[in-house]
DNA sequence: GAGGTTAGTGACAGCCGCTGACACTTGACA
DNA sequence: TGTCAAGTGTCAGCGGCTGTCACTAACCTC
């Protein structure tokens, strides 16, 4: 129980006990896979006691998304620093646009990026980590429409709005992060595009004909159009 | 009097053992809590192995989600059910209002339908269920999007609205199952006018004032819960 | 209907995630 | 330097889940 002012040898200690156990974590994880990574292993690579993971850790999954949790919690800061004169909508869009360009050095804090990036696709494509990330989403969007609806002055109960417009753009933002981690280009410029090519869909995709142009600018075909900005890759 | 469609003896009996088992972990579960029941209860109230248990059922989450997944196939053919002029933001509304109507027969043939509203809010009560609920709903929201997909004409890898639209609407219908559940009211009208309701507030909630009224096309309305006009009431 | 085939099951052993209990080590602080 | 508490290791044990194998019962053929 220290002032947070200072550490201690004793808080650096644990600090470093317990990164430690979130690089090796990662590293086996997106090296042998999640499931087929045994707590033991992890344990032993730090050379502490089982019981030691699961003091730091509630469970294995909790150490899998260690990393995430500071980059959540870096964009909820995000949108809590946008001007107030932005409407609801745009103010998330700017936060997470802004938020590409900071959040390398939040992560490279912790862990490499590039494994970060690993760990990210092997979140998407593990079934049992991949529940727990949207569930944990869920709970960020919680929160999102927590500060919306105070940022607007409306009650989060009473108005449905808040809740309404953090769920449209967590769904979109679901769908942009999807197709990032099945393409190929981890940039961070590729995750700008994404971002803003899926948000830029939001309209056209709520347009009452998709047969006429009354919302997507490069219009339609039956076939393999490539439409606007959409720069997809593959679908494996 | 045999005809050919019909199971055969064997093949009954696996339906019973497996219906049985689904009733006793639905039972089990709202009774006394997800974590808080073991397999072995389970299988002791059927009267069988363990073993038999996890033939049936990958594990015991597999067993809670039982009835979800037939109310999901409902769901989906209802959607594809929809006539073809229907615009893909109207047919999913159409068919999830459509739905609410003829889903309890459905729900009956199973397990009684009380149970199923006990086993829902266990579900949202419940974070490993909440988890694998968000990650079975995204599964589902693939398969919608590959329908509108069919029905517009597009390639669902190349265009990016069907994905998009249905996330829309995904998270939209999360929110509603949320209020719901959270609610007290548990009848069907109740989730039919919480579905028409925030369906509502996607364009108010997209706008980019909250504080004038210059939503698309409907003004903005302080609560929810609010009833009367859906509007376009044909369910066909 | 006798006999072979196979699907379904039970019994057993064992791995892994996770927890409680308790004793021991070590940093913190007087 | 001695006391205290935080942090850790060890051990024992539960519950979810799987592989294996022998056994039973439904199915199929002649």
């Amino acid at each position: 129980m220290e002032t947070a002012s200072r550490p201690g040898l004793r808080e650096r200690k644990k600090q470093r006990t317990r990164d430690a156990l979130v690089r090796a974590a990662l590293e086996l994880f997106t090296a042998n896979g999640y499931e087929r990574t045994t707590v033991d292993e992890i344990v032993e690579a730090v050379d502490v006691s089982q019981r030691t993971f699961f003091r730091y850790f509630a469970g294995k999954e909790e150490a899998a998304f260690a990393v995430q949790t500071t980059v959540e919690a870096h964009f909820l800061e995000a949108v809590r620093r946008r001007p107030p004169h932005e409407a609801p909508s745009q103010a998330l869009r700017q936060a997470v646009l802004a938020n590409w360009d900071t959040i390398g050095e939040t992560i490279e804090s912790v862990v490499p990026i590039e494994l970060h990036l690993r760990t990210f696709r092997l979140i998407e494509s593990t079934p049992a980590l991949l529940a727990v990330h949207l569930r944990r989403q869920e709970g960020l969007e919680e929160q999102l429409a927590q500060t919306i609806a105070e940022r607007e002055g409306v009650d989060v109960d009473a108005d449905p709005r808040p809740r309404v417009v953090v769920a449209l753009f967590g769904g979109v933002m679901r769908l942009a992060g999807r197709a990032w981690g099945a393409g190929e280009d981890f940039s961070v410029a590729a995750m700008r595009e994404l971002t803003t090519s899926y948000l830029d869909q939001m309209g056209p995709a709520l347009a009452t004909d998709w047969r006429t142009r009354d919302g997507e600018g490069s219009g339609r075909d039956g076939g393999h159009g490539r439409s606007g900005g959409d720069g997809r890759g593959d679908t494996e």
